[in-house]
DNA sequence: TTGGCCACATTGACTGGACAATGCAGACTG
DNA sequence: CAGTCTGCATTGTCCAGTCAATGTGGCCAA
């Protein structure tokens, strides 16, 4: 065979076929994370089907995920390098378990930084009823975007009902070096028990706008309320996690040392 | 304004005028869930562009998971109803606090099921990092998928080092009744710690023809490693969680009464 | 009433073009 | 040597069309 290379017919339609090539290539380390693809016109030539099609199977990749365009220079397979994103951080300090090292890529040697804004709102929805608000009843909200070497990493808002923490440091917008919760604790809202939830789910345009996502990036949308010993919910935290850039870790213990399911 | 109606020129190209309507009318209701959007040939004439570009406009809704088109019916407004997913579950029976109720949609009345599949394998990379295992151990391969009304809800696969659950009822394609875990514990191996390690990405087209996932639905890959007192381990549990179909929810106490950050 | 057949509306895949936008590298200039 | 300009390869957007695939619903016959 000579210069002009169509590949063979395989299953699927043409943009299958290209795009699963190209995702075993991916697959098998043929093009490494960070390598270039060849160029829309060299698969043009390489499958022999229209720029339009290449497009169209490059965009499959695009949205799973695996490879990123960088205009007008080509496209690239992406690489991720997660870092560890642990809920329990807050009532557990470090009872770290050497285990976990083993599989997790730490960030170390970052350059930390975020961006605070507090307001007075009204809750939305799903805030207000997990803080079991009553309709009017205001709420003082944290907004952090938080960055790691000049990046944004993820999003975090607080939420506290307005009654408990007027005049008090959570309404500044400034970093809390005991922590929110400390401060609503010595304002006697100890918090003891907290429920995680976590949706994924594909990020919202003002979500990829303000942590800068590629295309085919999902996000974890991690809420949490917090709940005093009395089971008075004193806090929501709602963080938007991409999935490119963290893995959601808990550590967990038996509780009950006799049966299960 | 006469019968066609020339949507007047906005922000950004095309492709983002249409999807960043179509977005609107979702959010506010105007479309509701299930819904159906105009047909492409509508928006064509509606937008006065033509058909590619609306295309490549609803392509972007598919893409964030927003509609679906059902061919050749039209285009349908997602609807998404999660169940919860506790992975807690296994070590807390059922201490279960009213709150959750609240902001959950539980599953009820609805029909289980599940297929299982065994076998003996070579455990992949990531399995063996957990386990500990070393070169040439094999691990035994539970192969679960369930169904929830018919349909496929997740992937469960559970790997156990081989040379501890040979020839027991692990080892038999079949549902345990008492548990996996229960068995590992009468064999001496009980269970009381586990890392868990959640993963948001795009699903692999593996994944999407199990899970028969719409396009536009991200996963939660979720690793869990069981360790038994001595810290040893002894079972690593990976689920594949569709994004449109579950939460992942935990729940959280004060351990020690003491500090946090 | 039931079942089968078929037209039709609608989405899916693809062709073959055109022009715009943009980072990069190499040539040019001071 | 440093700075600037410019050509160019490459991706982004869009047009105008063709043919294929496939549920739906209506029509018709048994």
């Amino acid at each position: 065979m000579g210069g002009m290379a169509v590949k063979k017919v395989g299953r699927g339609t043409y943009k299958q076929q290209i795009s699963d090539d190209l995702r075993q290539q991916i697959a098998d380390g043929t093009l490494a994370p960070g390598a270039k693809l060849p160029t829309e016109a060299q698969l043009t030539d390489e499958y022999g089907v229209t720029r339009g099609t290449v497009r169209a199977a490059l965009d499959i990749l695009v949205n799973e995920g695996l490879i990123v365009s960088k205009r007008p220079v080509g496209y690239f397979v992406r690489e991720r390098k997660p870092m560890v994103f642990r809920p329990q951080a807050e009532f557990r300090p470090r009872p770290y378990t050497p285990e976990m090292d083993a599989f997790m890529t730490e960030h170390q040697g970052r350059d930390p930084e975020q961006t605070i804004e507090v307001s007075i709102a009204e809750p939305t929805a799903e805030v207000a009823k997990r803080l079991q608000l009553k309709a009017g009843q205001l709420v003082v909200a944290r907004r952090r975007v938080r960055y790691l070497d000049g990046e944004p990493f993820n999003i975090n808002d607080s939420f506290f009902p307005l009654d408990l923490v007027r005049d008090t440091p959570i309404m500044r917008p400034e970093s809390i070096a005991e922590g929110a919760n400390e401060v609503l604790a010595s304002l006697g809202y100890r918090q003891v028990r907290a429920i995680d939830e976590l949706y994924v789910r594909m990020p919202t345009p003002d979500e990829v706008r303000r942590l800068e996502l590629a295309p085919g990036t999902p996000i974890g949308y991690h809420v949490c309320t917090g709940y005093t010993e009395e089971g008075k919910p004193v806090r929501v935290a709602i963080t938007v996690l991409p999935g490119d850039r963290h893995v959601i870790s808990y550590e967990r213990r038996r509780e009950t040392p006799a049966d299960e399911s």
